[in-house]
DNA sequence: CTGAAAGCGCTTACAG
DNA sequence: CTGAAAGCGCTTACAG
């Protein structure tokens, strides 16, 4: 690769003033910028990046922190950030913690070593540590998903979405309702999606039997074992059960096939998450959409706006989301 | 942050100990040594990546480049590659086409210019221009899913694979087999899986009517119609259809169950790909499991080894791939 | 065992 | 309008 003081003696002017002309600031007489520009695009030359960083501390790169890579959700976050960022002329690091905590930490650190000019993160549990950490790296920051004081958010609006649901099933005549969650370390969506439900419960003066309440973990297996066992403890079956991912929906649906219960006559069964596998299913889950791929979009035009902006700004954005009623309700 | 001068004055010796100590290269007493660690720890200061890249030309940072990152599959090759290159302190920096082919090319040059130490592609069609540039690119280079000659490949058999299908259909009696492929521009899945299927055909003396035969892309909505014509135009309907995707396949079935055909006994179907909607689908269908993870792990391996060996060595790996029979044939 | 100096490839005051 | 020089934060011969 050519560099810019070859360009330079090439082109017989110094390096500074070739670089006028790659940066398109200052003067440069028309004469010298086209007999440099000749130069250029006959070696093909293009900038060190890497040296370009070190002298201006911009790198052009957005860490993102993902709970893994593998899933639809964490796919589109990361494809309407790219969209986003791409255009702006920002490319993506990746950093996957496979949902081990402490590498979220040990990559904030990573990535602000490597000169991010910002990070996301798709949080899942916060914790006091984490919190401390993001708090002193001081460089632009978006959280997706979890409310954190004193930094930028996107965030999902669950306990809305899980009321909504809820009243869904009241709506229909279901008075007898079971719910399989999360472990509620997970703010948003073991917390607040519970909450959600047990509090349109409550307003509808709906009481919930405690064999129908389960958790599980984020995947289709942990569904169906959590439906099982609402099946078997409980005195009086629930008429319809709302599952805070598809995922465990869908666990929940292979287990009432398995067991011949028609739905949603039998049982009425709800997710969170609008995945493809919802819509193709027997039969076609009702979920709530909440737009992944304009949550990552929003999180990349922050993280923007941020770098713009020198870091000072703090935006909190709850997105909306769509009830997508189906043939499972 | 602080720097290597301030952690150097801090402990009264030169930049270069303290280059020393850091990298553990060249000798320093074990008293100096102690001294600056100490200072290191106090300060939790951490070399400058960005620095050291300039110097060393090497960036830890391997460029992958992606048709589409919302896909299964994509987000199963970059963990497996993620999972490799982590643990071999690399990073990966995200390239997402959006199947533009002409982004194919800019990002090569992009990724380049940011000085990744390697680029893995993976490739949907390949053309000459392509092919051309990657040559010229001279950094480690590996490709998945397409042969590229004289570079390191992942290649997945889909010849044998489109076979084995084919074969798996005429075992369970099918004599009349239908086909919805994608443009052969894509080799892999539109040229080399559409001559698996004619060529077992052919060796089983069976014949293939025309309108048997379809195209479609990549995706549910365009399986469904591409079932719909095949129904439409046959003189003889076919009693089994083989899909190259298991988007394709997918969208047969839904047509197939909202015109009351029943799966396996009226039609039989078959896809490719093994994603997770193909398990829990009615009926569970038929496909091949390519392993996508395994793939990015050993294209992660691939260019580990051409860093390692300074860009010398090309390898062609053809992975297995697992037919997994479901009820769907 | 340790340090002064050059250099990686850029940008940016400063001077003219 | 143009250039010499310093500097970004490291590493690495070279010398002692």
């Amino acid at each position: 690769m050519a560099t810019i003081k070859e360009i330079a003696s090439m082109a017989n002017v110094s390096r500074t003033t070739v670089s006028r002309v790659l940066n398109n600031s200052g003067y440069v007489s028309e004469e010298v910028r086209k007999r440099i520009i000749k130069v250029i695009e006959e070696t093909g030359y293009v900038p060190s990046q890497q040296a370009k960083s070190l002298r201006t501390k911009k790198t052009k790169v957005i860490g993102v922190i993902l709970p893994t890579i593998k899933t639809e959700t964490s796919g589109r976050l990361v494809a309407g950030m790219d969209d986003e960022l791409s255009e702006a002329g920002y490319q993506i690091l990746l950093a996957n913690t496979n949902h081990e905590k402490q590498k979220e930490i040990e990559f904030l650190q990573l990535l602000k070593v490597r000169q991010v000019d910002g990070i996301i993160l798709a949080a899942t549990n916060v914790n006091d540590l984490l919190v401390e950490k993001i708090k002193q790296l001081d460089i632009p920051f978006v959280a997706i998903g979890q409310e954190i004081s004193d930094v930028s958010n996107i965030l999902y609006d669950d306990y809305q979405a899980a009321k909504d649901i809820t009243s869904l099933f009241i709506n229909k005549g279901h008075q007898q309702i079971g719910f399989i969650g999360v472990d509620e370390s997970d703010l948003a969506v073991g917390m607040w999606r519970k909450k959600g439900f047990f509090d349109q419960m409550e307003e509808k003066g709906l009481s919930v039997e405690e064999a129908w309440v389960e958790q599980g973990v984020f995947n289709i297996q942990s569904g169906y074992e959590a439906m099982s066992r609402i099946i078997q403890n409980s005195n009086q079956t629930p008429t319809a059960v709302f599952a805070v991912t598809d995922r465990l929906a869908i666990g929940a649906i292979r287990w009432l096939n398995e067991h011949s219960y028609a739905i949603p006559s039998d049982m009425a069964i709800a997710g969170v998450g609008a995945s493809e596998l919802s819509n193709y299913i027997t039969p076609p889950l009702t979920t709530v959409d909440y737009e992944n791929e304009k949550a990552g979009k929003e999180a990349a035009k922050l993280i923007l706006r941020q770098i713009e902006k020198n870091n000072k700004v703090i935006e909190k954005i709850t997105l909306n989301y769509r009830l997508l009623e189906r043939d499972s309700v």
